[in-house]
DNA sequence: CGTCAAGTACAACGATCGCTGTACTTGAAC
DNA sequence: GTTCAAGTACAGCGATCGTTGTACTTGACG
């Protein structure tokens, strides 16, 4: 159940602080901004003095970076896995993409979005990184819809796979911004019309 | 043309520093965020000293809390005005809706996204105003979308504005991370079929 | 035990930035 | 011309925060 070591080749073996830095960002990072998370209180989460993280990221902007990395490999952050399951057809996993829940269930709160974007909005120009990163993964978000949508037979599955990645991207942030799961439910509605008609229902 | 003076009141006659600053604001606020404008600049932008600015704005935080009543009442900030035009038909003015395209055709760089969530993404806890800022707007643009639902015919109101509101969100929001029109031709392209079959194309 | 890399404690520097005190200027109204 | 509010110039304080230097500890391994 490790997350895949990705992070290794920088140091040898030791006792592992480089990860658990890497987790205390992504928890903290995500949660509370990545301004208003200090240097300080990362490393006191990660159970590491400050030194030691200046041993592993040379500055708290290297630090962002790997934590942009760690977020758009480990889909799991996003709760984007359900279109990798190969256990489910392809109409299936487009259905329960808009039928799955993030996280806790009612009064989730802190839930602050996507990280990625948040990002992004937070270094306004400086961290193009941060665009970059953002950019490259809702295109690559996208194109997997629309390949879904073809193997769900679709007859237009560009048109299809691209109307339902506006429609996850618009669900996830006005539930964010309303602090209320509606929207997610109003787009799995819509979502599940769209793909119905388009798939033809049985 | 000039702006509806809500921002009176504080100051007598003068030479209107305070409108200056707001202005400015809402210009710099808005394009490289919050945080990352600092008063000096706000000052020399407005053509202020910043002691001045200081004068009619106990703090920064004061002046991002005007800067985000000004953006929530100016509508024409969010390119959401075309819900009042009354010489429209209600199903006209939902079309136009997703048919438009805010500011500048092509190569309009430095799209930021909804000065709003920004401001709330930036103060991540600080500053509840923000929060409760984007979700008094946002609520209150999905009533009028219901609204004029309703006022165009439509079987069901609520199903259609509420879904109508994740789609426009997901098209500004998809838009601006892809830095890239697509999205806002995918979202007009759904909302012209979900209008249609839902007012009866005549 | 001795070694060596990894980690630590702590103080401090330097830069940024919000904010203020003070003395000064300006321009309109009477 | 006097008056008074509005605005200005500028130096500086105080707090936060990223970053680093130095001397010290710890624990696995041969």
């Amino acid at each position: 159940m490790e997350t895949t070591e990705a992070t290794a080749g920088a140091t040898r073996g030791g006792r592992g602080a480089r990860e658990r830095i890497l987790r205390a960002a992504v928890e903290l990072f995500a949660s509370e901004g990545i301004h208003a998370t200090g240097v300080a209180k990362l490393a006191d989460v990660a159970h590491v003095s400050t030194r030691t993280l200046y041993q592993h990221f040379p500055s708290k902007e290297a630090l962002v970076g790997a934590y942009l990395q760690r977020i758009e490999s480990d889909g799991a952050i996003l709760g984007e896995t359900v279109l990798e399951r190969r256990d489910l057809g392809a109409r299936e996993r487009l259905l329960r993409l808009f039928a799955e829940r993030p996280a806790g269930s009612p009064s989730a709160k802190v839930v602050r979005g996507c990280p990625l974007h948040n990002a992004a909005v937070e270094s306004a120009g400086t961290l193009a990184e941060a665009s970059a990163a953002v950019e490259r993964h809702k295109r690559q978000f996208a194109v997997r819809l629309v390949e879904t949508a073809a193997e769900a037979g679709a007859p237009q599955p560009e048109a299809l796979g691209r109307q339902l990645a506006v429609l996850f991207e618009g669900a996830r942030a006005l539930s964010t911004s309303l602090n209320d799961m509606g929207p997610l439910d109003d787009a799995e509605e819509l979502a599940k019309t769209l793909i119905g008609s388009a798939t033809g229902l049985t």
